[in-house]
RNA sequence: GCCCCCGUAGCUCAGGUGGAUAGAGCAACUGACUUCUAAUCAGUAGGCCACAGGUUCGAGUCCUGUCGGGGGUACCA
């Protein structure tokens, strides 16, 4: 594959130069998947862009190369189409190579070095311990690791982070939360104020205290305590939620640790060492405006506490000392105001902002019919990931918010995912492979070893669903590598849902014609489908395996 | 006020660094099972790509403005 493309480009190179247009870079030429059947399997629109440039018509500027162009070995065919277009065919050798190659790949096709050395940070999710994962965390946490994934199959090594705080203010609520609602069973009369955490399961986590510990705690200086029971049984309730999804994080990054190395007070010693930092109005100034910003920022409260940005810049800075060639922050819509400021920060303090890549996802609206929830961890009217698992389980969960691309808005019926799982796309690229396994296992009752693919006769493969079958897994490593390289996870599904389609087609043209039935008295025809069904299963496979869904073997 | 994201079929959404006739799923309609799983396939219908200008050989895609939705714009995170 790799190698057809960088044929062809030379070839358009040489010429483009033997038609005396000049010498132009690989990179110039743009070689394109065709959409449509007649253009072939690749086009370039070289004669497009050079036709202005020459004062020429296109078509002709295309016929001229034409003219002056070598065929690369395995190329059927060029011609000129539309308005200039050179259209390359590809020979069916090149299409039974490529079968070739997946099934002697097997799980580790699709999979490239093209990041081989990079050390890579995903950092993700990284929601304080107030409270269970709402589905706008699990749009986050799916995304994140199915990044994470992209980058480890193209070659990169991939550290998985989440980071939080567990000492500022909302944590001290949520711990004095939990010391009211225990104070209401042990029997007492307290206020419960409207913006404490209202959901149940601080009534669960109070009852717990009440029976590990009994009625006693009743001094303001227990708080303490109910605190650290809040943020472990939450911080637990997180890890098993993420289990569940099939994400486990490599590093929990305190902040708190920040404080205790003196990370925080070296940013700030370094920023006032640059005239970058200032004291006004009791607080500590960081002199955004000196760095293009519209206006300098508080990072130091008048109260002695940092705001948010502060840890933020220490924080990226520990990253970028710790050596990663490339820092990858997931935020939600509502963060999209915080990362100039501390990439501003890095670069005041001497590194170098490109390292780091800011990833925005737009929020999940939830509705129930046409009923919009809000949600809100504080006020606990939200749905949290674990009920959502619960009703339509982890692969649909996974399948649902990688369908889309993260920068748009996420619209989803609660009642639609419920009442119509059954018709989720993820069930028919599942059914796909299901039903592969399950031809399979017919061909070996039927006597036929399907595992003898390597010496089948791949050329008996000559159906027009056959070679579109084909030409579609040809494509994935490609999908894998663009949907990598861009932090685009939604490409995957899309293309994994058209691979599907194109195996339901193939196999039910044996319904219609049982000459085309992959398992049949002809031997040789036989095992050269079965291996185009192997190849199949083994793009499925690996494809669902990327996105954490699973493949499973019966349905 | 200013900044960011979004606006594409009835609904939910795709549309490589601008390219050929704007696509898919669901919903609607028509047809296809003696099974290799019909959890499927084929077909029909459905569009002023929010609107108005601009850039050029060519714009859903890039630029400007308007309208509509979401998010920011704090000594909250």
């Amino acid at each position: 594959m790799k190698s057809h493309l960088t044929e062809i480009r030379n070839a358009v190179l040489a010429a483009v130069e033997k038609a005396g247009f000049g010498t132009l870079t690989p990179e110039e030429i743009d070689l394109s998947t065709a959409k449509q059947k007649e253009h072939g399997d690749l086009g370039t629109n070289v004669a497009l862009k050079l036709a202005p440039r020459l004062k020429q018509n296109p078509r002709k500027v295309a016929g001229m190369i034409l003219d002056h162009l070598a065929l690369p070995e395995g190329i059927d065919k060029a011609d000129v189409a539309g308005p200039g277009f050179i259209n390359f065919f590809l020979g069916r050798a090149v299409l039974y190579g490529s079968l070739e190659e997946i099934l002697r790949r097997n799980e580790a096709y699709g999979r490239s070095e093209q990041g081989k050395g990079s050390r890579t940070q995903v950092e993700f999710v990284s929601a304080n311990p107030t409270g269970p994962l709402t589905i706008g965390h699990g749009r986050q946490a799916v995304i994140g690791d199915t990044i994470a994934k992209l980058l480890e199959a193209t070659g990169h090594s991939v550290t998985r982070e989440y980071y939080f705080n567990d000492a500022g203010r909302q944590m001290r609520i949520l711990g004095d939360s939990v010391r009211r609602r225990y104070l209401e069973l042990a029997g007492e009369a307290v206020e419960f104020p409207e913006d404490y955490y209202q959901g149940e399961y601080i009534r669960d986590i109070a009852r717990g205290v009440l029976q590990d510990k009994g009625a006693g705690l009743k001094s303001e200086s227990d708080l303490a305590l109910f605190q650290n029971r809040a943020e472990q049984a939450i911080f637990r309730d997180i890890k098993a939620t993420l289990k569940r999804l099939g994400i486990v994080f490599d590093v929990f990054y305190n902040e708190k640790s920040l404080y205790e190395t003196g990370k925080i007070d070296k940013v700030i010693k370094a920023l006032r060492g640059k005239d970058l930092a200032y004291d006004r109005e009791g607080a500590v100034w960081f002199r955004t405006s000196k760095l293009g910003m519209d206006q300098d920022r508080v990072i130091v409260k008048s109260t002695g506490e940092p705001t948010y940005r502060l840890p933020d810049i220490a924080y990226h800075k520990d990253k970028m000392d710790r050596g990663f060639d490339r820092v990858i922050d997931i935020f939600g819509a509502d963060h999209i105001a915080t990362y100039p400021d501390v990439l501003a920060g890095l670069k005041a303090l001497g590194y170098d902002p490109s390292r780091v890549t800011v990833l925005i996802h737009q929020f999940v609206t939830l509705t129930e019919g046409r009923e919009k929830i809000k949600m809100s961890t504080r006020k606990a009217n939200f749905v949290t990931l674990d009920e959502l698992m619960d009703e339509v389980g982890p692969d649909v969960t996974r399948y649902f918010f990688l369908n889309r691309s993260m920068s748009s808005h996420l619209n989803f019926d609660l009642t639609l995912a419920k009442t119509q799982s059954d018709e989720n796309p993820v069930y028919y690229v599942q059914y796909a492979h299901a039903r592969i396994c399950s031809i399979i296992q017919h061909a070996r009752s039927a006597g036929v070893d399907p595992e003898a693919g390597p010496d089948a006769d791949l050329g008996l493969l000559a159906s027009e669903e056959e070679l579109d079958l084909i030409r579609i897994l040809k494509e994935f490593p490609r999908e894998v590598s663009e949907a990598a390289l861009h932090f685009e996870p939604h490409r995957i599904p899309a293309y994994l849902e058209e691979v599907a389609n194109v195996y339901h087609r193939f196999q039910h043209t044996g319904k219609v014609d049982a000459a085309l039935r992959v398992v049949t008295d002809n031997i040789p025809l036989t095992r050269a489908r079965l291996a185009l069904c192997r190849a199949t299963r083994i793009v499925l496979a690996n494809g669902l395996d990327l996105l954490g869904i699973s493949a499973p073997e019966r349905m």
